[in-house]
DNA sequence: CCCTACGCATACCGATGGTATGTCAACGTG
DNA sequence: CACGTTGACATACCATCGGTATGCGTAGGG
């Protein structure tokens, strides 16, 4: 077919886009381990001469990827914020963006599950601290600074609710709809028909609710008396 | 050499442990995707053959490491929890264990980067789960039912706390001594030789205090009044 | 004593990430 | 407008990896 190509780096810029589109879809549904080069480039129409032109490799084209998709929720997170006036709803809308982003199950295969593996932790959260807990850790200081919030070191706290959000909206995902795509059969159910007491039950919408009503909590608790 | 070998069922069990001691120590060291089959055999003094023998592939293998792994962390957690008398100390001390615990590098890899990209999401929260997650729930649902803690729903608050303190003890076990032994050069260092606030510097051993500290904090914001 | 079967070694295979080289059109230049 | 250069890929190829099929010696029960 040969595309009968524009101008030139129109044609690179659309080889580009088409490349990470198709392998942020992959990389989204399937996981990084599971999605192969072949199948990238054959869904993008390219070749791998092409994917190699443009990126180092796969983990490159991951992290390309990866900071596109932080780079959405950072947005998002720093809309929701800026929506507020007051510096403490901003931090509660904040995070409250960020862990309904987060939900997303795209976003978390990328973002949360495969990002530390990939490209290892530290890169992951220099990574993030770029996109949005950057905003985390900064909204925490003003908050100390302005007396809202107990005068602490704001490092350790930033990354307790970073991780705390992360971890929630893994959960929220997983638990809503659910029976993921993945894993087939799990073995080892040995039948509990109906515990007293729900460990970890699959769950309701309600569950989002739940979720940010003890995520308010947590932060209201944050409040100097 | 050919192992003079003692009775059959033992050798059956040394090479077993054998092999889950060495792949245990690399996947700890250089990540479950930079280790190949070839180098555990070799550190194991086996072949493939007998690998294969007794895992069903490199990420069985994997999983039964994280199962050993995440059950010495959950001993340690109980452990921790028995010592105390009262409910609420027992809540403390455990959480206090297990952020201690998840500091040890070779614990973090496996458990808490590798684990949910290798297995999946839902399979490793299943068995973080069975492992110490779910002393987390029920010590929640013991001091909700004492009405030390305000009621509410017990799973959302376990993962908020649970994801909390595992992103704590990645950032603290990152932070302390540190320069990661891959990830040679990151580029893109845009000298930023005195920045006013420290965003999120390699940090010092009291960190763990301070992370400790504002643990002990979050905690003791669920207590009712 | 023997022969089954268990524990493992050896040899081999397809697929995968990565590289080296070829090709053809766009673009600057005279 | 001819022409050589270069950029944007395609093609062909390779090393290594996880996984499998098969061979083989010895423990252990009959």
């Amino acid at each position: 077919m040969t595309r009968s190509t524009g101008t030139r780096s129109a044609q690179r810029e659309h080889t580009r886009q088409v490349l990470l589109r198709e392998s942020r879809r992959l990389f989204a549904t399937l996981g990084y381990g599971e999605v192969g080069l072949a199948e990238i480039v054959r869904a993008a129409g390219v070749t791998k001469g092409a994917l190699y032109h443009h990126f180092d490799g796969k983990a490159d084209l991951f992290r390309t990827v990866l900071e596109q998709v932080q780079q959405e929720v950072g947005e998002q997170v720093a809309r929701a914020a800026e929506a507020e006036a007051d510096p403490w709803d901003q931090l509660t809308a904040g995070c409250q963006a960020f862990l309904t982003a987060s939900t997303d199950p795209d976003i978390q295969q990328i973002m949360l599950i495969d990002g530390p593996a990939v490209l290892g932790w530290r890169a992951w959260r220099a990574l993030d601290e770029a996109a949005s807990a950057r905003h985390l850790a900064e909204q925490l200081t003003v908050l100390i600074d302005q007396g809202v919030i107990e005068p602490q070191p704001v490092a350790p706290l930033t990354h307790l609710l970073s991780g705390a959000m992360n971890e929630a909206a893994l959960w929220l995902a997983a638990s809503k709809t659910t029976t993921g795509p993945t894993e087939p059969a799990d073995a080892a159910k040995p039948a509990k028909p109906a515990g007293p007491a729900k460990p970890a039950g699959p769950a309701e919408p309600t569950d989002l609710a739940d979720t940010q009503r003890a995520l308010s909590r947590m932060l209201r608790s944050l409040r100097a008396e």
